[in-house]
DNA sequence: ATTGAGACTTGATGGGAGGGGC
DNA sequence: GCCCCTCCCATCAAGTCTCAAT
């Protein structure tokens, strides 16, 4: 285990200077990807050269036509432009469920009537007395013209879009030209939280360049605010990454804009998240053993900090940092969990020692699993409930800054979602070995996106089964049918065919057959990919496969896994994906191993 | 130990571009 | 050539984790 200790730093550097000798002999690639070699600089600077245009702001808003009226009481309101605005933000949301919500409401209308002139405020104290709904016809009816616009008219928003992507979507970043991520400042509006949030409803408010924090070098050409504007600063911080900066006013958290996920700053340290979690892999056994072995403890603290660990190790749990009570919707995860979070079952059905987990993770998706534990885990479960109410804390004795110091000390960098990283790509090689097969490139496939479902999977992965999905079911069922009715005719005609050449003997009737035998493979082709089209899909309705593949599945196993089984990697990653895993697909041979 | 700011990663969602089947 | 449906991508919220002040 001496690997564990290595920090991650001089693996870093060891696997830029030895990764990838063949990369020698590509041309193109050479030029383009060359920012993967660089030498780092060890003092935590992040650059020595940053230079950009600045972020764009939101458009203005725009009055509405004097036709389209506001109603109070039943009677037309004509409404200031500051208040009028706010209140198109409701009217667009009409028909979502969110605004019948009584906490959404409430926020929204506290925070609309502070955009009030004195005499809206007097004069619109109930927000049911309301009336959107010629706003929000308008705007139905504004997004209806948008869809009917003709060619010439979405060429044109088309290229007005790329022309501010060329100006404002790249910047300078040492001697490379990078994408940026979100180069536009998001729009004013109501937040919409997710579950059920405290703060839904509320006003985010427009964001002004005076609220701008700009980041960028002192020796480049700084980024000019809007005419008869300033920013709130400009510095020129190196230990960061992040080009500019404003606070948001719900949570009064920092948002940022930063680079894409192709940037060799976000390439790297995605490089680097995968390695720390292969030194887990080098030692994980010694750690299982130890945290088995504190199950056994005389102190309480480091029993549930064992438990705890066994199930992120498990159950790939996220670590459940706290959270301020009444900020935020009420989720938790695993030194969050709370009594009520979790049923003990001694015997059920066959098995003994089962727990239950019932509760919203992050997004407020549910984590929902019963599953059998090992008896000392069971027993120190049963003593952690012991005299509790069921929204005490399952864990008191501890919280992630505890696990996650415990952990340091166990190998250097490791915290708790390493194992969520760890697992996750583990499991994906594993999977990928057993499904390994000689079969269609579609089985292949197949074969692939199972192998990333049981990570999915894993990690609690869901998404709302999509609203046309019986629907499309059934087409491609259909399809199907089809397709089966149409082999049968075809095998038919082959019979009528060959009977044909057997009566005549010509070589326009033998022709006939083997055009007969061609068509009927071809359709038995199609039909198999229609078979494993609806197969996938259905295994996939409620599993969302794309948070996996993007941020915990080491790509290196799968550009290893397509050399091996000659799969097009185009097939596994699409191009922006392609983008984001370059340093992989240029580093992997065909026999890495995670 | 506790708190909070700050930086960065991870997450579900929905609109729309564009590709495939008829 | 049209339409439908898929998938891509932007969006922006919600996590994790570090660091420094108290």
């Amino acid at each position: 285990s001496a690997d564990c200790v290595l920090s991650n730093e001089s693996v870093l550097f060891t696997c830029f200077r030895t990764s990838s000798p063949k990369r020698r002999q590509k041309t193109r690639k050479e030029q383009k990807e060359r920012k993967w070699e660089e030498e780092r600089s060890t003092d935590g600077s992040k650059w020595r050269f940053l230079e950009h245009k600045g972020p764009v702001f939101a458009p203005l808003y725009e009055p509405m036509p004097d036709k389209v009226k506001f109603y109070y009481d039943g009677k037309p309101m004509k409404l200031s432009a500051p208040a009028e605005e706010v209140a198109t933000f409701f009217a667009k949301m009409l028909d979502h469920e969110y605004t019948t919500k009584d906490i959404f409401r409430k926020n929204f209308f506290k925070d609309w009537r502070k955009e009030m002139t004195s005499e809206e405020k007097t004069k619109i104290t109930d927000l049911n007395k309301c009336n959107f709904s010629e706003m929000n016809e308008y705007f139905k009816a504004q997004s209806e013209a948008r869809k009917q616009m003709s060619k010439e008219e979405k060429q044109k928003i088309k290229e007005e879009n790329e022309r501010l992507l060329q100006e404002y979507g790249f910047c300078l970043m040492d001697n490379h030209k990078e994408r940026i991520g979100n180069f536009r400042i998001e729009p004013p509006g109501l937040f919409r939280g997710r579950g059920d949030h405290p703060k839904m409803g509320m006003l985010k408010r427009r964001i002004r360049p005076e609220d701008i924090i700009i980041n960028c070098s002192k020796d480049s050409k700084h980024p000019k605010p809007p005419p008869g504007t300033k920013w709130k600063e400009v510095r020129h911080d190196n230990k960061v990454t992040w080009l500019a900066s404003w606070t948001e006013n719900i949570q009064g958290s920092i948002k940022y804009i930063m680079l894409n996920p192709s940037s060799r700053i976000k390439g790297e340290k995605d490089w680097q998240k995968y390695e720390t979690a292969r030194r887990l892999k080098k030692c994980v056994d010694r750690i299982r053993t130890q945290y088995r072995d504190d199950w056994k403890s005389k102190e309480m603290r480091i029993r549930q900090r064992a438990v705890a660990l066994y199930f992120i190790d498990k159950l790939a749990l996220r670590a459940g940092n706290e959270k301020e009570e009444g900020e935020t919707a009420d989720t938790v995860g695993c030194c969050s969990l709370r009594v009520e979070h979790i049923k003990l079952y001694p015997k059920m059905d066959e098995q003994e020692y089962v727990v239950e987990f019932d509760f919203l993770g992050k997004d407020s998706i549910r984590y929902y699993n019963k599953i059998p534990v090992e008896k000392r885990v069971f027993k120190n479960l049963q003593l952690f409930l012991e005299n509790k109410q069921p929204e005490d804390d399952l864990f008191d004795r501890l919280n992630t800054s505890i696990l996650n110091k415990h952990l340091q000390e166990l190998m250097d960098g490791l915290t708790a979602k390493v194992f969520r990283t760890y697992n996750a790509s583990i499991t994906l090689q594993q999977q990928l070995k057993e499904l390994a097969s000689d079969d269609s490139l579609p089985a292949k496939i197949l074969s692939y996106n199972r192998a990333n479902r049981a990570v999915a999977i894993l990690c609690n992965h869901q998404r709302a089964p999509p609203k046309t999905f019986e629907k499309s079911m059934q087409n491609l069922q259909t399809k199907i049918d089809e397709k089966q009715n149409q082999l049968s005719a075809a095998r038919k005609q082959l019979k009528a065919a060959k009977a044909d050449h057997k009566a005549s003997h010509d070589d326009k009737s033998k022709k006939a057959v083997e055009l007969k035998r061609k068509a009927i493979q071809r359709i038995e082709e199609q039909l198999m990919k229609l078979q494993v089209q609806a197969t996938d899909r259905e295994e996939n309705k409620q599993i969302a496969l794309g948070t996996s593949k993007l941020n915990y599945l080491d790509p290196r196993i799968s550009v290893a896994w397509c050399k091996k089984w000659d799969v097009p990697i185009e097939k596994i990653y699409n191009k922006t994906q392609r983008e984001k895993f370059a340093w992989a697909i240029d580093m992997a041979e065909k026999d890495y191993e995670f």
